[in-house]
DNA sequence: CCCATTTGTTAGACCGTCTATCTAATTCGC
DNA sequence: GCGAATTAGATAGACGGTCTAACAAATGGG
């Protein structure tokens, strides 16, 4: 059932183009958030003095000056109204962050992780409450309350937010969200660690205020996430954008999806690692990988310029098919991004359509690895922004 | 910038629901419509009653009787309140269909095409006004006001709704909305062809309420329309759906948009008849190949298999990246489509993702060749659903 | 010191939906 | 036949939005 429309709702959608609005312009006056939104001024004020009596919003207490009139009273979102918290769970490692609820890093960590769900969760857990406990401000005083958590994992996840499968943490079908909603006493949020990172970029990165664009990434798989008319497309199951298992070399190298040939099998950290391998070139990471190209060892350039290859060419099937503004290479992608740009580029040329391609921006993450968390971040804030009747 | 949410934007969106609901589900009762849209009886009363107000709904004389109670109204959408004309734009002919206000036929008509624009649009005007004059109601009486006009042209229109270039009429640039609706008197609403037969689908055809579903038709080119979160996905420059140019034979057959290998070299309409001349079979449609393929013709079956494969293909790139719920062939792949289906199949099982392909239902279009005019209806029913103010 | 200028607030009109009640039209039970 | 029960639909009033228009506040300039 569609949701009912009423003042309320109004109110609500109303008040988020605010607080985006106020949170993209820091300490802008109630002056500018009207015409941001498009909102009478003196509907802009009622909403920002409920949002003030909320204790959302403070006003700045040092006047702006103008060259004329009464002059503007800066306004932003308090640091004291809430707390969220952004995490990355990984077989290896977990990465928590904390922010204000603008979106503003408060406090980092990273801890190990696990395959094991309860000590993972246990990490997990204890983690966040470090993070929280050491989010205090300055004076001493508690921290401000979380008001919910975020988290980007790599997994299949459905429809509604249920993990169906962790390949590299090995979990299927785990009822992740409320184990964690139980635990941790405050709305948790679970999705897709790439999914999550191109949330990331939308509302902190290199695609604020753009409306169609693709993220890309690269661990263990290639990943990909599509924003699409401004927001974030999932499709049918909740498994749009698995670019990774595009078939870019019929018959080539063997997926562990069962199929040949498959993207991933080519681009991934993990496969770009093993190919060098094969060729006699034992690296531990793509950091190690990028380091050997500049050195110029001439296995591994020629093995990332194949990875950009085959990487336009799935790139160039994303475009025709859904034709974005801009494309994001983020995640460990982006380390070794100067080697396979010009492959990667020249694959566009070649197989995207002309008029799409030479409006198509390319970029690198400015998040990098900080994606996921700060994803996660994203799912929170969303999250909060979302539940019906006033925001706090 | 954003439109203002208001009472008055609420009163519009919540009347669109209502239209909707009773357009799907004729002569049905207030009080369904109020379970439909989840809005209370009272509020369904005050909108049922302004759309009789206005002549857009009309209320049944007689009284559907039930087991028990205050017997209910029947409901529908005023056959006089309005005449929807939707067209579909061919260099050799021009299909002119009208519709009421909620879309049930009245009147249809087929007139000679043209490239040459002044002709092309001097044969629509009249073709529309023999239409409209023809769907007068059987009283006599003077036909309901036109209320708008949806046009498919198989060209590329960019986002602010332009004819960016039609390669098949030779145009290009060209500003024939303008050019019609100061000719026509009537709202004009153009788009292309794909795009257009996508939203018949959605709103007549196989894909009532389908969220995600990718429709695909093949003429000169091979087209495909995405639907994606409940709307017509357009893609940052207009151009998403590009799934002709997707290159799915390496070094293959020359395109016309200057790449080789193209999807659409194999598939549509022309390069299937071009590939059976080169082998001999002179064969002047479709129609003609389906029913050499029925008589047993080796060359045509193998063409027609060899389409299905790489369309199966391309098809299971955009499963892989976009996770539709359903795929409609459309258009004249719905006349080989019973030879074009095994290979499809097989393709999109060897290459598309076990989890998405086992969830994938594929239709053959129900609306057939008709899609594209009644595609016209689509755009406009969305266009004077969308118009500011009271409906009519 | 007065006035123009700009920001922000307030009063009231106007228009939505929702709750609660009422009216209308029918069937069921007797 | 006739009243009670039942269901569809209408109506009144509460409530809560946004918008217009006027007002208050705070500054610079003459």
């Amino acid at each position: 059932m569609l949701p009912r429309v009423n003042s309320a709702a109004i109110r609500r959608l109303n008040m988020v183009r605010v607080f985006h609005a106020l949170r993209e312009n820091p300490r802008c006056a109630q002056r500018d958030l009207s015409r941001l939104t498009g909102l009478d001024k003196a509907t802009t004020s009622a909403i920002v003095a409920q949002m003030v009596e909320e204790g959302l919003v403070e006003r700045s207490e040092a006047p702006r000056a103008r060259r004329i009139g009464r002059p503007e009273t800066a306004l932003g979102i308090a640091p004291s109204a809430g707390l969220l918290v952004g995490a990355r769970l990984e077989p290896g490692t977990i990465r928590i962050v904390s922010t204000t609820l603008a979106g503003a890093v408060v406090e980092q960590s990273q801890i190990p992780g696990s395959t094991d769900l309860a000590t993972a969760l246990r990490h997990l857990h204890e983690g966040i409450d470090a993070v929280v406990a050491a989010s205090r401000p300055e004076g001493g005083a508690a921290p401000p309350p979380l008001r919910g958590i975020g988290i980007g994992i790599p997994a299949l996840m459905d429809r509604a937010g249920r993990l169906v499968l962790a390949p590299n943490l090995g979990w299927r079908d785990t009822p992740i969200r409320p184990l964690l909603e139980e635990a941790l006493g405050a709305p948790v949020h679970v999705d897709n660690d790439t999914k999550a990172a191109a949330m990331a970029e939308r509302l902190f990165g290199a695609c604020r205020g753009v409306e169609d664009f693709v993220y890309l990434t690269g661990h263990s798989g290639v990943g990909g996430g599509l924003f699409l008319g401004g927001r974030l497309y999932r499709g049918a199951q909740g498994f749009a954008g698995e670019i990774g298992h595009l078939t870019v070399v019929p018959g080539g190298r063997p997926c562990g999806c069962g199929k040949r040939g498959c993207l991933e099998t080519y681009v991934s950290e993990t496969s770009i690692l093993a190919q060098a391998g094969e060729r006699g070139r034992a690296l531990p990471d793509l950091w190690a990988a990028a380091a050997a190209a500049r050195d110029g060892d001439p296995v591994v350039r020629a093995l990332l310029e194949a990875a950009g290859s085959h990487l336009g060419v799935a790139l160039s099937h994303m475009v025709n098919l859904t034709n974005p503004e801009l494309v994001v290479l983020g995640g460990n992608l982006s380390i070794v991004a100067e080697f396979v740009l010009p492959t990667l580029n020249a694959a566009l040329d070649e197989h995207a359509l002309e008029p799409l391609r030479r409006d198509l921006r390319l970029v690198v993450s400015p998040l990098g690895p900080d994606a996921v968390p700060m994803g996660g971040i994203a799912l929170a804030m969303d999250g909060f922004l979302s539940v019906p009747g006033p925001i706090l």
